[in-house]
Parts: C-alpha cells; sequence; structure tokens
DNA sequence: TCTTAATGTAATCGGTGATTACATTCGCGG
DNA sequence: CCGCGAATGTAATCACCGATTACATTAAGA
C-alpha cells in the first residue's frame, strides 16, 4: 500500500446508506431553503446544506453564492404562485372585470397563505433584481394578463374615464400593499383569523373595483 | 513600578484628542447606522461602531443588542415622517378630501425619498415588532388622523357609500403598497426621473380618491 | 478499463453579533 | 479635595455565516 496516510479514505460502507454522491443535491437545497423560509427562519446555505445532511461546502458545487441559491428558490416559489392564478382564471366567469377581481382575489390569497415565499419573490433583497431570467419574464407576464383585463374592460365600456396605466399601477399597488401589510406585522389585532384576513382582502378589491368601474 | 504588564495604560495625551468617554456614542451610534442604510449599506453594528472611532463591543453599552440599535434608528426615522405629514397638513386646505390628499402625497414623498428609512421603520425585519412603544404609538396616531379626515368627508356627504374601516385600509394598502414597490424595485424603467415616479404616485392617489369620492 | 469531469469534504479566511474581564473616567458624597 | 462606585470604553474571545481552496470520491463515457 503506497504512502496513503490522508484521513480514513476506506469507504466506509456500514449501516449509512447515502452514497458520496447525493444525486439529488439542487433539488434538496432548494426544498430545505423553502421549508426555512416558510418556518420564519433565516435562510443560510449552511441550515440548509445541514438539513440535506451534507458538507458546507456543498451547496456551492450547484450555486455560486447564496443569491443564487435564493434566486432558484424564488424561481420555484414564483412558478406556484403563477400557477395558481392562471388556475383560479380558468374557472373564473368572462367578464373582464370579473376576472380582474378572480385575479387580484388568487393573488392576494396566495401571498398570505405563502408569506415567506411571497417575501423572497417580490422583495429583491435576497438576490439582485433581474438576476433571474426566468422570474421577470413570468412576472412581465402576469402584469401583461392584468393589462389586458382592463383593456377589454374599457373595449367593453365597463369603466369610467381615466388612464389604463394609472389603474394598473394602482391596482397592482393595492394588491401589494395588502399583502406586504400582512407580511409586515401591519394587522395585530383582528388577524387572530386569518380568514378575517382574507374577507378584508376581498372587500378591498371589491371597493377598488367599483371605484373604476362605470356607476 | 509594581506589577503592572498589562497593555500600555499611560493614558496617552498625544494628539488624539477625543477622550476615553465618547460623550454622545449613542446619538452618534444611531446617526451612524441612519447613515449606513441611507447609502444602501447593510446596517451592522460593527460599522457603526467602526465610523463612531470606537471598538466594536462599545455599542452594547448603549444597546443590548443589535434589535435595539435599529430600532432606536427606526425611532428617529419615524419621528421625521411624522413631523414631515404634520408639516404637510398644517398647509393644507380644510377640505377632508383635500386633506387626505395632501396626507397620501406627503407620505409618499418622503417614503420614496428616504427609502431606507422607509423600509427600517415598515418592515419589522430590523427589530421585532411592537418593540418600541413610541414607534407604535406614532404610528395609531397616524392612522388615527387618516381615520378622522375620512370620518369627516362621510359627515359632510363627499363620499359615496361605503365601508369607511374598507376605505381607510384600502388607502393604506394603496400608499404603502407604492411605496414598497419602489423600494423594492418594481419600478425599473421609466424611473430614471424621480419625478415621473411623484407624479405617478399623485396619480394614484387621484385615481383613488375619485374612486370612493361622491361623484 | 481507465481517464476525466462532476460532486462532496475538510480546512480555512474574513466578517458579524454577542459576551466577558478589564481599564479608564465621571460624578457625587464625605 | 478626595476617593469610591457607577458608567463607559477596550481587548479578547466565541459561535455562526458566506465563501474559497485543495483534496477525496465517484459516475460516466471513450
Amino acid at each position: 500500500m503506497p504512502t496513503r496516510q490522508t484521513s480514513k479514505p476506506r469507504s466506509r460502507r456500514t449501516a449509512e446508506a447515502r452514497p458520496y454522491h447525493h444525486g439529488n443535491l439542487r433539488r434538496v437545497l432548494i426544498d430545505a431553503a423553502l421549508q426555512l423560509a416558510t418556518e420564519g427562519a433565516e435562510v443560510s446555505v449552511r441550515e440548509a446544506a445541514r438539513r440535506a445532511a451534507v458538507s458546507p461546502g456543498a451547496p456551492f458545487r450547484h450555486f455560486p453564492n447564496r443569491e443564487a441559491l435564493m434566486a432558484a428558490v424564488a424561481e420555484e416559489a414564483q412558478r406556484r404562485f403563477r400557477a395558481e392564478i392562471e388556475a383560479a382564471l380558468r374557472e373564473a366567469p368572462a367578464s373582464p372585470l370579473d376576472r380582474f377581481r378572480a385575479y387580484g382575489l388568487a393573488y392576494l390569497r396566495w401571498a398570505m397563505r405563502n408569506p415567506a415565499h411571497f417575501e423572497i419573490i417580490s422583495t429583491g433583497r435576497y438576490f439582485a433584481h433581474g438576476s433571474s431570467e426566468e422570474l421577470t419574464r413570468d412576472n412581465a407576464e402576469l402584469i401583461g394578463l392584468s393589462e389586458q383585463m382592463l383593456a377589454d374592460a374599457a373595449a367593453q365600456g365597463l369603466l369610467r374615464p381615466a388612464d389604463l396605466k394609472r389603474i394598473q399601477i394602482a391596482g397592482r399597488a393595492l394588491v401589494y400593499g395588502f399583502a406586504r401589510m400582512n407580511l409586515d406585522g401591519h394587522f395585530p389585532r383582528w388577524s387572530v383569523e386569518a380568514s378575517e384576513i382574507e374577507r378584508m382582502a376581498e372587500g378591498v378589491i371589491d371597493l377598488f373595483i367599483a371605484g373604476i368601474a362605470k356607476p
């Protein structure tokens, strides 16, 4: 046996079934980070590695840095977000304003039931804004959807005269603001009942639509 | 000279004017942290200490932990925020809806010109929510102000029939959402001109008020 | 099979929040 | 005026984190 004094390289095959190669680390790390976020904890690469039962340096074989991991997490979350909204829209009425309402409702429901994911998606604090191609594309399509609904509504004469772009941004701000108020703890008291907040979200959306719709 | 081998305790009085006791550390640390935030950097206790030309442990004589420092920073920022809104309200018209508009405008202008401060105030990510008595009190008073305006407007028959609480929350969500969209980088393209965003903010507020006002 | 690239490990670095023991100074009571 | 205790700053240290590097192990294809 030639010079071989480093460590204990005997590939131990005892009880521990996990092979040297994890086989699925990237995916498992993303899920672990997603889980971490869900639990409200700070997402650290080390903790994700710990949960994957892997060394602290291993994740950097799959992600150049922490930001890249967070971007991957955001992509996954955004995928689910978009899927839920499109599903809600699929079984929504045909009227543009009804669809607009269903859109806002689905948006807020998801944001309030997946606060940590929504936070990662929307904040841009966890990874550089525009760092992910897929993320910005998905987001742009979602925005385009709402613009289309408003354009349809205007074409059918359902809206009071107003700048469409302005309506679109106000609607986004309203819904985004409500979601973030929930995230940031601005609903302290009556938030004991999550359903109460969702009811309020519905009311706020209806108020907005009543404000832009032709009387 | 008795046993005295520790360090070099000779109180050096050479060129360096700063006395052992800083005299004003707490205040200087808050300002340094505020400055740090303004520069967009992560606010770390060590960096604040560095800027105050003081050892890394010194800040902990004035703040039990990082959170407490951030809370103090938030209190200072909130004080300025509230002062600006009250100033704007002082020279606003008497009509409730005009005052409501002035309120929203002052809110958004400050938030967009002091993004880092607004972030620290509103997010609750830098210190425990409700950890500061003053902060929650100030905030409650600000909210009470807006509620009063809406109540006045309703009493004067200026509003379309709607739940006041609902209007109030929608208004807060709208304005908070717009401010956060700006913070979180949701205004990428046409944001080259800051005045452009402020113009849009004005338009969004007007749209909202037109939506709740009696036609 | 055997060579090479992919993947995981171990050790290490600099930065950070936090704690502790110690040094220095201020301010108040004698 | 003195001196003692409280307040305040320093130095050293710890654990954790992101990141890098050298190395070990394995999978996969020529």
